[in-house]
DNA sequence: TGTTTTTCATACCGCTCGATATAGTGATTC
DNA sequence: GAATCACTATATCGAGCGGTATGAAAAACA
C-alpha cells in the first residue's frame, strides 16, 4: 500500500490499509458487482468521497484489494513450488488453500474463483484482470511439473500443462465447495483422496 | 413446460419454450443477478408484461430455466451411474461435462456453479436452491461409489462422500476454467490426466 | 354481432446503483 | 495568526434496476 505521507493538509483520519482489508472482505463475500459502494463504505467506516479520494473507484479499489488478496493470502502459492517433489508442490497447494478455508475470520471461496466465473457487461474488464494474473501463476507451475518430469519425478506420459491444469481445476472445485457450505473436515478428506491417487509414490 | 392452452382470449404470439431457453442461455453467460430484465426480454423476444405473465417474476424465470438446464444438459448425469464401475461412473461424468463445454452453440462453463459462487444479498435464496439441487444429486453419486466399495470395485481405503466430493471438484474446476477461456482440447487432457489417476485398473 | 378474456405495447413506478458538486471543517505551514 | 490544503458530510446526479398500470388489439364465447 502506498502510504504517501502529503505532510500538507488535514490528515487522513482513517487507516488506509484497514479501509482496504474491509474492502477486501466485502468484494470476498459478494463478488465485484455484488458488493455495493453502500455495503464497501459501511464495513470500511468512510463516507463516498473519503473512498473516491483514496482509491479512485470501485474499479481500483478492487484491484488494490485484489493487491492485497495475492500477497496475503496466495503468498503460499509461490513457496510451495519449493517443495522438493511434484507431488509435495501439490500437495502445498491444495493444503494451502484447505488452510485459507479453515479460517474462521475470512470469506469462504476463492475471491479469484468468485470473481472470474460470472458477471454482467460492467464487470467483464475485472473478469479479464483476474484471468490474466491468473495465467500467469499457472505458467509458474506447469514451468515447475515440467522441471519435475525432467528430474524424473513424474511419469514420462503426464502433461505438465494438462496436470496443472488438473491442480488448478481441484483448487477450484474446493473453492466452490467451500463458498457453499460444504464443511472443512470433508474438504480434507477430498484433499487427500486427490493425493492418495498422484502418480507414483 | 405447462404448455396449458387456454382456449380463451388473445392466443400467445410467442412460443414460451423458445422464450425460456433464449433466457437460459443469457442467465447461463450473466449468472442470475447479471442477467437484466431488458437483456433477457429483448434475447427471448418478448415484452416485459408478456414475461411477468407467463413465468411470473425473475426468480421463477430462473428456476425454470434451471429445470430446463437440469433436464437438457445434466441428463447425462443420471445415466453416469449406470456405468458399471465406479472409474466408468467418473468417466462419464467427466466427459458428459466435457462435451457439454465442447458445444459451440451452449454458453462456456455451468449454470449450477455459475448460480452458487457469489451474489449479493437478493440472489442468496436463488443461490441456496442451486446448492440444495446439488446435494440431491450429490447424494446419488456417493451412494453410487458406496455400492462400487461393497462391490469390490474401489479400495477399501476410499470414503464415498470424499470421492465424490473430489469428482465433483473436479467437475466444478472444468466448468471455472471452460468459462474463463481454456480451449477443450486443453480440458480434455485435463480430464485424461485425471482418470489416469484413478485408483485401481 | 357484442361481450368476455387474454395478450401485447407503451410508458411509468419507486428504488438502488456508481459517482460528484458543494460546502464546511480542521490540521499544517508560512 | 492567516493562508493553504485535504478531508468530511450532505445532498444529489443520471442511469439502470425489477416490476406494473393502462389501454389497445385479437381471439373465443354467447
Amino acid at each position: 500500500m502506498d502510504t504517501a505521507v502529503a505532510t500538507r493538509g488535514r490528515p487522513r483520519e482513517f487507516d488506509a490499509d484497514e479501509a482496504l482489508a474491509a474492502a477486501l472482505r466485502v468484494f470476498w463475500t459478494r463478488g465485484y458487482e455484488g458488493a455495493s459502494l453502500t455495503e464497501l463504505t459501511e464495513a470500511m467506516g468512510i463516507t463516498r468521497p473519503s473512498l473516491y479520494a483514496c482509491f479512485g473507484n470501485k474499479e481500483a479499489l478492487f484491484k488494490k484489494a485484489l493487491d492485497l488478496y495475492e500477497t496475503e493470502k496466495l503468498a503460499y502459492m509461490e513457496t510451495a513450488l519449493e517443495a522438493p517433489t511434484a507431488r509435495g508442490v501439490a500437495e502445498r497447494l491444495l493444503r494451502g488453500a484447505l488452510q485459507n478455508q479453515a479460517s474462521t475470520c475470512d470469506p469462504k471461496g476463492c475471491l479469484g474463483v468468485i470473481s472470474s466465473v460470472a458477471c454482467g457487461p460492467e464487470a467483464e474488464a475485472i473478469k479479464a484482470e483476474v484471468v490474466a494474473r491468473r495465467a500467469s501463476s499457472k505458467r509458474a507451475v506447469v514451468d515447475r511439473f515440467a522441471r519435475a518430469k525432467a528430474e524424473g519425478d513424474l511419469p514420462e506420459h503426464i502433461d505438465p500443462e494438462a496436470l496443472t491444469n488438473y491442480v488448478f481445476a481441484l483448487f477450484q472445485g474446493l473453492s466452490v465447495q467451500s463458498g457453499t457450505g460444504t464443511c472443512c473436515e470433508d474438504l480434507g478428506r477430498m484433499v487427500d483422496t486427490a493425493l492418495a491417487m498422484w502418480p507414483g509414490r
